[in-house]
RNA sequence: GCCCCCAUAGCUCAGUUGGAAGAGCACCUGACUCUUAAUCAGGGUGUCCCAGGUUCGAGACCUGGUGGGGGUACCA
């Protein structure tokens, strides 16, 4: 155990002398008649109970302020009625402690609905100070690694967490309603596909195999279309082992949807209507600030081609002339991009793209080139059906019309490997990975996803999309930390 | 991985040119039977992130580390 402070010491000799009183400091079920947000009125007997959150002690009389889930109350906690044995006991109370209390509803001359406790109970008490009432829970490691703390402190941090779960269920009422399945597909997945991304690796014993945890739900949502499910989506984690910023947790939630006999243009309106329908529900509004900057979700989103927005931003044709990685990074380098590697990513190419849409309202940046999307339907020799939704300058969505062809998927993957393998090999001067630690030789193809195809997989369109990145913009929360309720950090030496 | 910034009381923070560790809230003691950031009188409760170094003297300066934040890179 850690050397406890004063304060510490304090609270827990308050426990002893609670014990030694013969009252159980901490006690089971407690029936309320209401919750502190509840309507009640001048007169009501209520019992209630909540944490202590402030406490205002005159001698003989004491007032409290009671909080719940639900809201915060005033208690008035009088030697009178209570007798000289349980006021004492409630001396022995503090900020943080839980307790139960009965009586009835009055008003103060200062018109403030309090309860006059009549009965008291103890129901947990708290032996570490909570944080400072008036400024705060400020300190973000603090914040982040003893969440908690902060939901006590923070209004704002509760709203986010409360906005973010009815999110969450609206999007799935709302696909429900339009016939959309929710399924559930492997977290553990034995080639992890469907996504650009490391996996993370882990390993199954009854079976003496490894294992990834997935990196996208794609590759299974598909089988499911395969299978004749023609509406799916998924909504859960996925894991990519990869840089942390405030736009990545190693742990993220996405939303996967997949309807059959669509395209990318229906994902398109169909990831429209569901932001716009869950902005107004709940914001109120298409309009609102995100850091500063003014989104407007009204409709027509724009929609640009991903060769437009290129050559808007950086002069630079991408198919002007052969295409492929190195040729692209060589003209946006002389175009006066700086870029670090002899080839261009897409998430280079998507970096480029947040900084040039970051002050913008909702664009489709659409028409991809095709060797960036191997599991897209081409649109033509060089491009292929995908989109990429920015709003305020982050990736928030990602769609195709799916490729459904069992040849040319297969073919798409086998160039996709290769092209792995030498990104692999001309990384290998810089990087000094050893070949075997790199996971390029892990990089299989999902021979059954395939077989799935041959079977036949109706033409369709699928989407992603971030639902982190989406309550960041509708809490105007500038990290992703900020809308996941334990982000990944360091361990704590305790 | 690389670059920059931050770390002082439970919380929020100040700490000058290197010269006796501070404030508000919280907490403790006492007073107080309608307060609400209660008030009044008193009390500082500390591994100044850690380990070295410079110095007569380090919270401050130097080196290394730890944790966090931001940026950048990686993310078919």
């Amino acid at each position: 155990m850690a050397e406890v402070s004063e304060l510490i010491k304090e609270r827990r000799s308050k426990l002893e002398w609670i014990r030694e009183a013969g009252i159980k400091p901490y006690a089971g079920k407690f029936l309320r008649s209401h919750c502190l947000g509840e309507a009640i009125e001048v007169g009501d007997g209520v019992k209630v109970a909540g944490r202590i959150m402030a406490l205002r002690r005159h001698g003989k009389t004491t007032f409290a302020d009671l909080r719940d889930r639900s809201g915060q109350i005033q208690i008035y906690v009088s030697f009178d009625l209570l007798g000289e044995e349980r006021y004492n006991l409630f001396g022995k109370m503090d900020i943080g402690d839980f307790v139960g209390v009965e009586g009835e509803v009055f008003k103060t001359k200062t018109e403030e609905l309090t309860i006059k406790v009549e009965d008291l109970t103890i129901l947990s008490k708290s032996l570490r100070p909570l944080p400072e009432k008036w400024h705060g829970l400020k300190d973000v490691e603090i914040r982040y690694r003893q969440r908690y703390l902060d939901l006590i402190a923070s209004e704002e941090v509760r709203k986010t967490f409360n906005l973010r779960s009815s999110l969450i269920k609206m999007m799935r009422q709302w696909l429900d309603e339009r016939g959309f399945l929710e399924v559930e597909t492997p977290m553990l997945q034995p080639i992890p596909g469907g996504a650009a991304g490391k996996p993370f690796k882990t390993h199954q014993d009854a079976l003496g195999m490894d294992l990834y945890l997935r990196i996208a739900p794609e590759l299974y949502l598909k089988r499911l279309l395969v299978g004749g499910f023609e509406k799916v989506y998924e909504i859960n984690r996925s894991f990519r082992n990869e840089g942390i910023s405030t736009r990545h947790n190693p742990e993220f939630t996405m939303l996967e949807v997949y309807q059959a006999y669509a395209d990318y243009q229906d994902m398109m309106k169909l990831v429209e209507e569901l932001i716009i329908h869950l902005a107004q529900k709940l914001l109120g509004g298409r309009k609102f600030a995100y850091q500063g900057k003014q989104i407007d979700l009204t409709r027509p989103w724009r929609r640009l081609t991903f060769r437009q927005a290129l050559k808007e931003m950086y002069a630079v044709d991408i198919f002007s002339e052969e295409e492929d990685t190195k040729s692209l990074a060589e003209k946006l380098r002389r175009s006066g991009v700086k870029l670090k590697g002899e080839k261009v990513t897409r998430t280079a190419l998507i970096r480029l793209l947040e900084k040039s849409l970051s002050s913008t309202s909702p664009a489709f940046v659409i028409d991809y080139p095709a060797f960036l999307c191997p599991l897209a339907r081409k649109k033509d020799d060089k491009t292929a059906e995908r989109f990429e939704l920015f709003i305020g300058g982050c990736e928030l969505a990602n769609a195709y019309s799916e490729l459904n062809d069992p040849i040319e998927q297969r073919e798409r993957f086998e160039e996709q490997k290769l092209r792995d393998e030498e990104n692999q090999l001309t990384d290998g001067d810089e990087s000094q990975n050893p070949p075997d630690q790199t996971g390029s030789e892990e990089k299989k193809i999902d021979e059954d996803f395939i077989r799935a195809l041959e079977y036949g997989m109706p033409p369709a369109g699928g989407l992603g999309l971030g639902i982190d990145r989406l309550v960041m913009l509708l809490t105007d929360s500038p990290s992703i930390r900020d809308v996941i309720l334990f982000p990944q950090l360091r361990p704590e030496k305790l």
